[in-house]
DNA sequence: CACTTGACCTGTCCGC
DNA sequence: TGCGGACAGGTCAAGT
């Protein structure tokens, strides 16, 4: 469900409210949320201040004045919620999706030396926070593989397609869910984009045309600058770091909407299955 | 090497 | 109402 665009806008909102905050105290009751090994935590973590926040492909990288970084996955439930002070004992906003603080769902809370906390909820464990040196990330082994930013100025239509050409063989919804194709794309912005390319998600890359690269580089691009801009798309989990739902499934034209008419052509959508994901098509937009 | 499937987890929904 | 099973979907390990 974090896929790109609700990664870099959770990487926006804590920009906004935690770089200068010094940490004071960590916990975790999931060691597998946070596994690190014993004593980094207090040598590293405890006492350093945020310097900066990245993203790159769904990964968020929270840096440190200890020359360490939180690198961060939330993998498909996993939230990182700021709270200040203010909002303790004071029950929760009324945007909030989430209420009080931490819930059942809460893997790890950091607290700054101002009382405020983040929470790294996870209802289904699968996220995690690890503690690695700065210059160390680069060298992760994703970090290594993972194809290039989809929504860099610098990155053309040619090497889109050019990316694609090691998986051949397999369909073009498989590749696009491929990171090390293309950084960033899951369920939601591959069918979205598949839509708006008029591709059927089973189709061969090898026998999609330029034309047809040219159009679903324009559409994914297009598809993941909306989503940043609605603030990324909530289905059931995603928050930003305000603890807010994002508004792009109001602007989806396939995902999730099964039953209701194709906004281009008013054919009923459907629903399949496809590398092992549930796909969503327009019957007649999208042939096989 | 290319590709597919299963595992990791928890909560929700559906049919009986 | 309870209960089993399917489903949700990001990534890695294991299998074909």
């Amino acid at each position: 469900m974090p896929e790109l665009p609700e990664v870099e806008t959770v990487r926006r909102g804590l920009s906004e409210l935690i770089i200068g905050r010094t940490i004071m105290a960590a916990q975790t009751d999931n060691p597998k949320s946070f596994p690190n090994a014993q004593g980094q935590v207090e040598a590293f973590l405890l006492g350093a201040k945020v310097s900066d926040i990245r993203r790159r492909a769904k990964v968020l990288m929270i840096d440190l004045s200890t020359n360490y970084t939180l690198v961060t996955h939330l993998k498909m439930t996993g939230q990182l919620v700021y709270r200040g002070k203010k909002v303790f004992g004071a029950g929760h906003p009324s945007d909030s999706l989430i209420g009080e603080l931490p819930d059942k769902s809460t893997r790890v809370t950091l607290q700054f030396t101002d009382e405020s906390k983040l929470f790294f909820n996870d209802q289904r464990k699968f996220g995690w926070m690890k503690l690695i040196p700065t210059d160390e990330v680069a060298e992760l082994p994703f970090m290594q593989k993972v194809g290039p930013e989809p929504l860099d100025d610098y990155f053309t239509f040619e090497q889109f397609a050019e990316r694609f050409t090691r998986r051949s063989r397999t369909s073009i919804k498989a590749a696009l869910l491929d990171q090390t194709v293309i950084a960033g794309v899951g369920n939601i912005y591959a069918d979205e984009s598949l839509w708006g390319a008029k591709i059927h998600p089973q189709r061969q890359v090898n026998t999609i045309t330029p034309a047809e690269f040219e159009a679903l580089y324009i559409e994914l691009r297009l598809v993941m600058n909306l989503a940043i801009d609605k603030g990324g798309s909530t289905d059931k989990n995603y928050v930003n770091a305000e603890g807010k739902r994002g508004s792009y499934m109001d602007f989806a034209r396939v995902f999730r909407r099964e039953g209701l008419a194709c906004p281009r052509c008013g054919t009923t959508i459907i629903k399949l299955k496809v590398a092992g994901r549930g796909t969503h098509i327009c019957p007649h937009c999208q042939q096989h």
